[in-house]
RNA sequence: GCUGAUGUGGUGGAAUGGCAUACACGUUCGCCUUAAGAGCGAAUGCCCAAAAGGCAUGUGGGUUCGACUCCCACCAUCAGCACCA
């Protein structure tokens, strides 16, 4: 047979496959079905190493299940909006939309090279007005349950991108795409209500659905509930949880941006307190969170304790955030250990506190999290589908106008005012209550809009009647796997979850977890391990792989490097070619096909039926590394063999199958005239087969292993004969002379252990 | 500081109460080859010339006939969060 050149024969059975929509699915068929789903991409233009790594490798689980019968939805699409479509505008001149669209042209043609099984017929691009009229229904249903609402907050702003930043997007304190310092500012915005839901969003310790424990209490952690007590201070509400220590507060600290300080300050304290305030407001999310020296002023005015009932002061301090609580607390620095420092520093008492103190207040459940500012001064978003009238004030768009669509012609270019804003006849409007001339909403949704309801729309993209068709989703939602990075823990599949009881509560579907199982993938570095990065220049091109090894090779290389969550490793090319080496012994082993399986053979039954089992029992945990290794040992086991027998070299290729699609497809059809190979059936194993006649025993002497012997199957519960038989081992004997057996312990078909 | 995960050969890793180091890479030796590469075969945890034997799964303890695996304490690394009252 001729040499396997892995290019003559991958892009042939990608075309075919295409042609045939070998992989197409029918959604109204759902008796056995998986909704297989891996975290949609952005169109950055370049299909990388972790592309392959997150794509490929779930892939095999998808074409094992069509293979085990399952009606396998497995679709892929963008998520399209977002920031570095419009800096590439900025920078080259082109627009967002041509820039990202022909961005996923390129993509699709590179993912193809991958020879995945994608639903490509059910594809998502998020930036298209078919995909984000639905966001702004959503938003629209938002606003009439008070879901979404305007509001005024204290937010990181990034001074270079001229927008508001979620949390998630300061990294170290500044702006995680241009790296500028991050500010904080007061501006008026839109916010999602997720902490009307924040109680629902927490994981119970027993959860209905499989998700990663570090996913869990990262949410959790995020969420940030506790439970405690609004207490009055002479006018003054605080926040606490321990309200058995207000005998010991010896002090009371306002946050710089209280309402209250104006109030408290005194005459000759006040250049003091607005000096502190201004240089506050001067202090970079950075600086404020690097500088944890504690600083503050005193107001000059005291309140009183009411357990206590003495007069104590009113200081400002930054320690204080305004964002938690009440932004006030009443300072206990017996108890509390940043309030000491801060005692400590300006002197101030520190009494004992009897932990025994009963105040007057009420219950109060606070929570870490906050809403959820999504309003972004960008252009290349889903506008926000509101206008501004000087007579009927804020006006939705009437659901019979949306899409509201994105003007092609703006000036992107920031000026610190939203590229919208630049689209004059665009944000003319007539209201649509009183017809008079109206603006519309210059702000656009920020992305994780997009992306938190993505995986229902995949189920009926086309739909422009209804978000989606009910029927269908109740079907094929919740997801039986979502894969993922580790990064989207706090984000997007918090949001996700977010919307999903969101549509619970609309009534749209019955369920209010949208995945059954999550799993977070690790993480292939460069070579030298460190994370790839183009500055570093250890990138490892997946194309250029692929040119040299194939597909094939490197899908197989990607499942066998480790356990596919949360392995973090290095790219080693001598790794690859070692894959690589597997897949030309599969290929030659085919000259060794000779007579069928003899019935007589049962070693060579059992090693087929042994490794049918190990291949699919990992493939269901996930475990794609030892699957390949059990298939690596068998063909080892083959190799050693004069010939091998049809039944052998075709169970071969269809467990190989989900891992090397390309490969087995050109081997099935050379050794079967058949096709497809990907439409086989999954190969089921024998637990017959697997029986043996002889059982090694393993013999210990003190729990230390000193023999193994074979033993008779039918013998196997005979204590007294197995005991005989370690005796007499020669290797065994030797620990046993001049000793006296105090007991002996066997455990049936395991282990026998002599105790002397 | 809090939360979570991880710790096994030169490397990626396997084994989740019963032969530690499967599988693969790398290395060494041999065969083949004009040569290189590829291919094929053998060896490869550590100590010991070898055998016999002993020692080894981050450290220390415990449970058990038996522990990489379960329990307790500690150390280290990685990730996320962090002045959250």
């Amino acid at each position: 047979m001729k040499k396997y050149i892995p290019s003559d024969i991958e892009p042939k059975w990608q075309k075919k496959w295409e042609e045939d929509r070998l992989y197409e699915v029918d959604l109204s068929d759902a008796v056995r079905r998986q909704y297989i789903l891996i975290e949609f991409s952005y169109p950055s233009g370049d299909l990388h190493m972790g592309h392959w790594f997150a794509f490929a490798v779930p892939d095999i689980l998808a074409r094992f299940r069509r293979m085990q019968g399952y009606n396998v939805f497995f679709p892929n699409g963008f998520d399209a909006f977002g920031l570095p479509a419009e800096n590439a505008a900025i920078k080259k001149g082109i627009h967002p939309r041509d820039w990202t669209l022909s961005n996923i042209e390129k993509m699709k043609q590179q993912f193809k090279t991958m020879g995945a099984s994608f639903n490509w017929e059910n594809e998502v691009i998020t930036c298209l007005p078919e995909y984000y009229k639905w966001n702004q229904w959503i938003f629209l249903k938002m606003l009439g349950k008070g879901i979404a609402y305007r509001g005024k907050a204290l937010a990181n702003w990034c001074p270079n991108c001229q927008t508001v930043l979620a949390n998630e997007n300061v990294e170290a304190g500044k702006c995680w795409r241009c790296g500028t310092e991050v500010i904080q500012k007061q501006v008026e915005q839109w916010f999602l209500k997720l902490t009307e839901y924040a109680d629902r969003l927490l994981w119970k310790d027993n959860p209905i659905v499989d998700w990663p424990k570090a996913v869990r209490e990262g949410q959790n952690n995020w969420i940030g509930k506790s439970e405690g007590m609004i207490l009055d201070f002479d006018g003054v509400e605080v926040f606490t949880t321990r309200p058995e220590t207000t005998d010991g507060a010896t002090f009371l600290v306002l946050a710089p941006e209280h309402s209250m300080i104006g109030k408290f300050t005194i005459a000759e304290n006040k250049n003091d307190v607005d000096s502190y305030i201004k240089q506050v407001k001067n202090k970079t999310e950075l600086e404020r969170k690097e500088g944890r020296e504690k600083t503050g002023v005193f107001t000059g005015s005291f309140v009183k304790n009411p357990v206590s009932n003495k007069e104590i002061p009113v200081w400002v301090a930054d320690y204080i955030l305004m964002g938690y609580g009440t932004g006030a607390i009443m300072a206990v620095p017996y108890a509390d250990e940043r309030d000491k420092e801060f005692a400590e520093k300006f002197d101030l008492p520190i009494i004992k506190t009897s932990f025994k103190a009963k105040p007057q207040g009420k219950q109060k459940v606070n929570y870490h999290i906050h809403d959820w500012s999504i309003s972004r001064q960008r252009y290349w978003g889903t506008p926000i589908p509101v206008i501004y009238c000087d007579t009927d004030g804020m006006v939705s768009v009437p659901e019979k106008d949306l899409p509201v669509e994105l003007p092609y012609e703006v000036d992107y270019a920031p000026k610190g005012k939203p590229p919208l804003a630049t689209a004059e006849d665009w944000v003319e409007v007539s209201c649509p209550k009183c017809g008079k001339s109206a603006k519309r909403e210059v702000e656009t949704m920020d992305t994780f809009v997009d992306s938190s309801w993505y995986f229902f729309r995949y189920l009926d993209p086309k739909n422009s009647q209804q978000i989606f068709k009910k029927e269908v989703v109740e079907k094929w939602l919740p997801l039986d796997i979502y894969f993922g990075g580790a990064e989207h823990t706090l984000g997007h599949t918090l949001y996700s979850r977010f919307f999903t009881k969101f549509f619970h509560d609309l009534g749209l579907i019955s369920f209010e977890e949208y995945a059954r199982k999550r799993v977070n993938r690790g993480l292939i570095l460069g070579p030298d391990g460190q994370k790839m990065s183009k500055s570093r220049g250890n990138v490892v091109n997946p194309d250029e792989q692929v040119k040299s090894y194939g597909a094939d090779a490197v899908r197989l290389y990607l499942a066998f490097i480790g356990p596919y969550a949360g392995t973090v490793a290095p790219w080693d090319n001598s790794g690859l070619n070692g894959v690589y080496h597997f897949l030309q012994r599969v290929w030659g082993l085919a000259d060794k096909i000779g007579s069928n399986l003899q019935g007589n053979d049962l070693e060579a039954r059992r090693m087929m039926h042994k490794t049918i089992k190990r291949v699919t029992e990992d493939i269901e945990a996930n475990k794609f590394n030892t699957a390949v290794a059990g298939m690596m040992e068998w063909l080892n086991y083959l190799s050693r063999k004069d010939q091998i027998s049809q039944d052998e070299y075709r169970t071969l290729l269809f467990l190989l199958a989900p891992f090397a699609p390309h490969i087995t497809e050109e081997l099935w059809e050379k050794i079967s005239q058949k096709y497809s190979i990907h439409q086989a059936s999954w190969p089921v194993f024998d637990e017959k087969s697997l029986e043996e006649e002889e059982l090694p025993l393993i013999v210990q002497v003190n729990g230390k292993v000193r023999d193994v012997i074979m033993i008779q199957k039918d013998i196997i519960s005979n204590k007294e004969v197995i005991e005989k038989k370690g005796k007499g081992s020669v290797k065994v004997a030797k620990y046993l002379e001049g000793t006296s057996v105090k007991k002996i312990v066997y455990i049936e078909g395991k282990v026998l252990n002599f105790i002397v």
